[in-house]
DNA sequence: TCGCTAGTGAGACTGAGTATCACCATATGT
DNA sequence: ACATATGGTGATACTCAGTCTCACTAGCGA
């Protein structure tokens, strides 16, 4: 176990900082999230972790959400999905497909969408931008689908 | 009765356009549609049509909104608002306060959107870009509540 | 160690949206 | 105008994600 200390240490301190108590549900579900690489929704983290209850599950990630340690993306359908925050402000390209979601930045686009912003009225509190898209992954899919439907229409 | 009888011919032919059957129900989920100015819920029709079934209201509005008649909008935490699209490709500015949606356009927006686009790995389909905002209107009722509140903590 | 209280888990509840299915009304052919 | 095939309807049961409740537990400061 001493060599897994040093995540365990930085989500308690993550914990910690945020001002609440540093619970085992808390570090468990924390721990998960931080193994994470892509997207994932609250209802996976609660199928993964058995041992923690539902409620916790969804009161947790909502605290990471709020803290910031969290980024949410909506998919077309408005379910919500999750991703560690590296704190870089980022957009996202959701697949319609396989509704995986990637991170894109644009230095660009930020300052196109600040100058917009000064122009509204009422106060900016923020944006969001997300590019609809069929990932690599799932054109290949679909062209092999396509390939293969073909071959039975011409056999 | 007459008098109405562009706004119903309308409905009735956009129905018809869509390749679907006219029916009693739809023209009066359509009309209602057609009279709204800004953007509502699936819910809030369903309420202000008490004679036309919980299933139809959702089923017209999912048909007309893949048709391209009305528009979609996420709310932030997920949630769907509808208006009518007046099929100017548009974005959202939505009052995280009141959740009224209005609509915004921005040229430069789109070209550097579609620059960014072509750029993306796969196949891009679509984008969405929404500004979380307090509207003038709840920043003035805001206003008025701190005023407020400052008169009963000093008096 | 003790005790306060924030946090937990089981499960009831909620609200939005979908599926089912018997019945109905519309479009169409004659 | 009438018959009729079938797409549409409404009542209602269902699903699913997420929240609430409340008795119980455990973290943390004294």
């Amino acid at each position: 176990m001493i060599a897994s200390g040093s995540v365990d240490d930085r989500v308690d301190d993550m914990l910690h900082r945020l001002g609440c108590r540093v619970t085992q549900p808390r570090r468990d579900v924390a721990r998960l999230l931080a193994s994470k690489r892509g997207a994932f929704s609250a209802e996976s983290i609660n199928e993964e972790l058995p041992g923690v209850g539902r409620a916790t599950v969804y009161r947790t990630i909502r605290l990471l959400a709020e803290a910031g340690v969290l980024c949410k993306a909506l998919l077309p359908d408005g379910s919500p999905r999750y991703s560690i925050d590296h704190s870089w402000h980022h957009h996202h390209l959701i697949c319609s497909s396989c509704e995986t979601v990637e991170e894109f930045r644009s230095a660009e686009l930020e300052r196109l969408l600040c100058e917009l912003g000064a122009e509204i009225p009422g106060q900016v509190l923020g944006h969001q931008v997300d590019f609809y898209v069929n990932c690599p992954d799932c054109l290949q899919d679909d062209g092999a689908h396509e390939a293969r439907s073909t071959a039975d229409n011409g056999g």
